[in-house]
DNA sequence: GATTCACATAATAATAAGTATCAAAAAGAA
DNA sequence: TTCTTTTTGATACTTATTATTATGTGAATC
């Protein structure tokens, strides 16, 4: 965790920005909630247990800079709120995601999958790739089971 | 054309609801700029230069009916706008999206591509897919000849 | 034809996510 | 120290979308 803390204070000096204690303090709690995908709001709330007198604009304002920086990518699932997600310590591509419409948990997948659509896609649209989103919408195993 | 609205108005009286000429007006301006990737208010501001008495909120409502009947896509690119999409009669999928970065550019991938994907995470986890949303973002081929 | 009644609409108020502003504080540089 | 730049917190503002409400409309019933 430290060591990951001190790699993301390198990308921000390697920008010219500093680490200040609020900027710690939203990294910290997105480290401590990778698995989640939290929204400013979420995020802010968190990181005022720990540091009651940051401000909500702080919370946008480094968030909008880590996702810059690709610390983190900015993610929508449609229900009207912008969402914050670590990116992979060297991870190419972004991770994709499953929305359960039944219980609405969100899980990752990690593995690319799509090297070959890519490859199809850069060749037939001539178009070069640098992002991508992809989301599956369904019903995840838990609510499967359940029914 | 016609042709299609008959359809979309059998779907709508199939779920008990109207084609109202409200609902009409708005469908054809969705018809009308198929290729284009509408806002809510993209849309307002079409239907009312042909209907200069409708309503924003109408157009919204009727944006929400045709999104649950499946008529229309909703997508977030992540400028903060919903923009809605008609469907391909028809298709079993939604289709996918370029978005050019230097230009804001949108073109459509009407093919699937996603079938071994899909294949993939439905087996390894478990998961029913009943919708996707797939987004490149990069460069276009009209920016890439710029250069 | 007049009367219900359920649905749809227009106008507008309300909500909520996100951004802009700005003075104060903190951090460096000199 | 003093000067300068960056960052912050509070808050005002903007904007997309939703909720409210009174009005309208058209089919169904009397
Ligand atoms: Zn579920
Ligand atoms: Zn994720
Ligand atoms: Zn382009
Ligand atoms: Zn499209």
């Amino acid at each position: 965790m430290e060591s990951r803390i001190d790699r993301i204070k390198k990308q921000l000096s390697g920008a010219s920005y500093k680490l200040t204690p609020q900027r710690e303090a939203t990294v910290r709690v997105l480290l401590e909630n990778e698995e989640d995908h939290l929204s400013a709001e979420d995020v802010f709330l968190l990181v005022r247990e720990k540091s009651p007198d940051i401000g909500l604009a702080t919370v946008y304002r480094t968030l909008e800079l880590l996702n810059e920086l690709n610390v983190v990518d900015k993610i929508q699932f449609g229900d009207g709120v912008s969402r914050y997600d670590l990116r992979q310590e060297g991870a190419a591509h972004f991770h994709h995601h499953l929305v359960c419409i039944e219980c609405g948990a969100v899980d990752e997948i990690q593995e690319d999958l799509l090297e070959d659509v890519e490859a199809i896609v850069e060749k037939k649209w001539n178009f070069r790739i640098k992002d991508h989103r992809l989301t599956f919408h369904g019903i995840c195993y838990r609510c499967q089971e359940d029914k």
